[in-house]
DNA sequence: GCTAGCATGTAAACGGTTACATGATTAG
DNA sequence: CTAATCATGTAACCGTTTACATGCTAGC
């Protein structure tokens, strides 16, 4: 997820690592920092996979800046991420708004309204949380006070979802 | 988180692998599916850790069953880890939820608030997704379609989750 | 006879967190 | 002179995924 993340933000331009960091932070706000230690391996797997370059141009003041630049084969790699996603990036929610993120990279209407369709029916399947015998509980069923929220605000959720997918399907097979 | 989910259905009664298995399938509807390989881990760390009993029963068919149960222990490392949630716990939505999942099982209606008090906090700050310049765009703003989404569902998702934080939190100390 | 469900586990690999390590510049 | 920001990395650890492994029973 991080390695996608990368790749997306280098689509766009060539940055060095502390940058990309930095443009991760600004899209996920304040919830789930980005650690060094996640960071700097992550980049060193994708130039190690041939999909980024490096070269290294004078810091702002502190340490030389290592430049990192797709290559044609990471252009390629980050359009297929985007084409194809994983099932886990279809179902969960996190791992969808990465997606989502980048999903402007890829140059086809259709193939983008694919994904979104993908998502759309997998919130069709289930309602979501809770099943009593195989059935999804409503929320005024739900056993106590922190369940009834955890349902209001997974269906309220689900609901806005829902209403942007199908708008923006429209907007872009229209 | 795992084992969190483990500790909170064991509190209400013992149960065997398989079981345990089922209710946090239940739980989080398809989104997630627990893995045979990190459930029977984390059940051994518990165990070892002493917070879990087992004994072994005749399964209904198949391999006999291993009963799982809270030791004295295993209840206050539950309610301890519901109390004093790590700040991750409050700021990732989903650890968040799993907290949410099992909070009726603190028996202080305060101690409950308090909980609840410290996510409200969190989702006061933000505004959350995409800084440009230190500060939140707006959802006209985005740069692309696939972003102006991204923003709609999370202002959606915030409001309906404050609405009923503040509505919880009132008659939890009302 | 075969598949689905019940029931338990191990081992390798992977990705992320936390802590450690270094060092320069700029603003208070 | 001290803290914050810029900038890069490594190493130990931890929990999860994925794949492998076993075996019984019930229903088609």
């Amino acid at each position: 997820m991080l390695e996608l993340s990368i790749l997306g933000f280098l689509f766009e331009e060539s940055l060095h690592g502390y940058e990309v960091k930095a443009r991760i932070q600004g899209l996920s706000g304040h919830i789930r920092p980005v650690s060094d230690g996640a960071l700097y391996p992550a980049i060193s797997r994708l130039v190690k996979a041939g999909l980024v370059e490096q070269h290294t141009e004078p810091g702002s003041g502190a340490a030389p800046r290592r430049i990192l630049s797709l290559t044609e084969a990471g252009r390629t790699e980050l359009l297929a991420r985007l084409r194809h996603p994983k099932e886990a990036e279809i179902t969960d929610g996190q791992r969808f708004f990465t997606l989502l993120a980048f999903l402007h990279h890829l140059p086809d209407r259709a193939e983008q309204a694919a994904v979104l369709r993908r998502r759309q029916t997998f919130l069709n399947i289930p309602a979501s949380f809770f099943y009593r015998d195989g059935e999804p509980i409503r929320a005024e069923d739900a056993p106590d006070l922190f369940r009834q929220g955890m349902l209001r605000i997974a269906r309220a959720t689900g609901a806005e979802e829902k209403k942007w997918l199908a708008e923006a399907i429209g907007s872009l097979e229209g």
